[in-house]
DNA sequence: AGTATAGATTTAACTGGACAAATTGCGAGC
DNA sequence: GCTCGCAATTTGTCCAGTTAAATCTATACT
């Protein structure tokens, strides 16, 4: 590396390769922190952009955390992920069409159970705002897309009464009421038999057979809001999604 | 932005917003490519490199396309994702073990009636290569964990006589075959009745609830494989998903 | 012991320059 | 009209250098 480059592959990227290993090998184990710029041009002997070009890639692979005037930190051993899905708006992860209307039928103080309390984030025992609502397409629609059940936490149930007048997805009104970013959502699905308020809301035989994905959108300071959404059974709703190879 | 720089924005970040203004407004509309890189340094009086700042984060934001010794063309014309979801594994993906075991029970010609070609990308009347198989938590476990129906094109059929020896995943062995990588997987989720062959090797009741989750994995040329799997539904199944925020 | 300040260190932003590699368009030849 | 080769153009890789901004550490003061 102290000659010609080699012709097919860039210097920064043998560098890159080195830095990989060294990180997978244990050289620099998580919480450790990589030679400084400085350091590694010495070492590798270029200069300071292909060293740049290097460390960038390792923290698009969000291997490293990159702090100036305090080194490369390495945060993980591996490249963080091999397929992407990406959502780009409200609609595609729900599913639903932007100007779908949510009308609600029933708010109300609810002590969770033990299960409904694992699955969204809260203690048994807890008091939360439980709303059910119906989704259709617009509000003069007669057909109900789908029967939803949110939890709320009880500091937020103002703001969970006035949900049929929000513009805009809910979890954002209450993350700008908990002035906290969303900082991620988890998602369950399973199929289950309807029960019996989701088969008579969908028009469906008791029992018969309905997808529910669960939506639990949290902040820091936890969960800001889940909901259990209950679809109709086969071709009748198709939760769908496409994924493509991770560019980092 | 011939003067200092403004304390707070770096000067790649004020041209990055002007870009993204332009293509948003239409003055560079999908397809159009936008000035040259020396055109840019001209027009806003700044180096090469603050200029490389910036369309290299309208790449990352998926708005253009570089390519070297054509220019930058114009993709999209809004940042190309809000939540993100990274699969960083294939079991993230499949959501099984990596060392679970797949059982084949049968392969054969079939030819694809329209419903399934429109779902995995053939073509009504085709023939196709259908594995069906059982999977399993490892060779020696009892339980059946999932149904598995495959559709793969005639020209892997032997790769597919060999499914159960292939070790890492199936669509890696397709894509070597077929010297394309593969681009990118389509997922489509939907609760069903269960099928009778599908109630029998899940021991479940004829019409039981079940999630079945087909992937489709392409390449240019097309589809290498697709898969039908057929879930146990309730807490037997739960597919589960993480999101976080882009930080595009 | 706690806090504030100064200096050293490290990454971020930026300049100007060079050569390499990939793409595109044009002209010539068949 | 089609194909091939060459030149112009554009982005990719890389160098050497500078100043700015953020972090960390050590020292001094209360």
């Amino acid at each position: 590396m102290g000659s010609e480059p080699a012709s097919r592959t860039p210097r920064y990227a043998e560098i890159l390769a080195i830095l990989r290993g060294e990180v997978a090998s244990g050289v620099f184990p998580v919480g450790a922190t990589l030679p400084s710029e400085a350091e590694l041009c010495q070492r590798f002997s270029v200069s300071r952009f292909t060293i740049r070009e290097a460390l960038r890639r390792l923290q698009s692979d969000g291997i490293v955390m990159r702090v100036q005037g305090a080194g490369s930190r390495v945060v993980r051993t591996t490249p963080a992920s091999v397929f992407v899905q990406r959502y780009r708006s409200v609609s595609d992860l729900t599913q639903y069409a932007e100007d779908t209307h949510l009308e609600v039928q029933s708010i109300s103080d609810v002590e969770l159970g033990e299960g409904v309390a694992r699955q969204i984030g809260g203690a048994a025992g807890e008091t939360w705002c439980y709303v059910r609502a119906l989704r259709r397409a617009d509000v003069s629609a007669a057909e109900v897309l789908a029967v939803v059940e949110s939890y709320v936490p009880r500091r937020f149930a103002k703001l969970a009464r006035e949900v049929e007048s929000i513009s805009g997805p809910i979890y954002a009104a209450l993350s700008s009421a908990a002035r906290e970013p969303i900082e991620n959502v988890e998602q369950e699905m399973q199929a289950l038999p309807a029960p019996v308020h989701v088969a008579a809301a969908l028009g469906l035989t008791a029992d018969a057979p309905v997808l529910r994905i669960m939506r639990r959108y949290s902040a820091a300071s936890g969960t800001l809001i889940a909901s259990f959404n209950w679809h109709r059974g086969g071709d009748r709703y198709i939760h769908r999604a496409s994924l493509s190879l991770d560019a980092g």
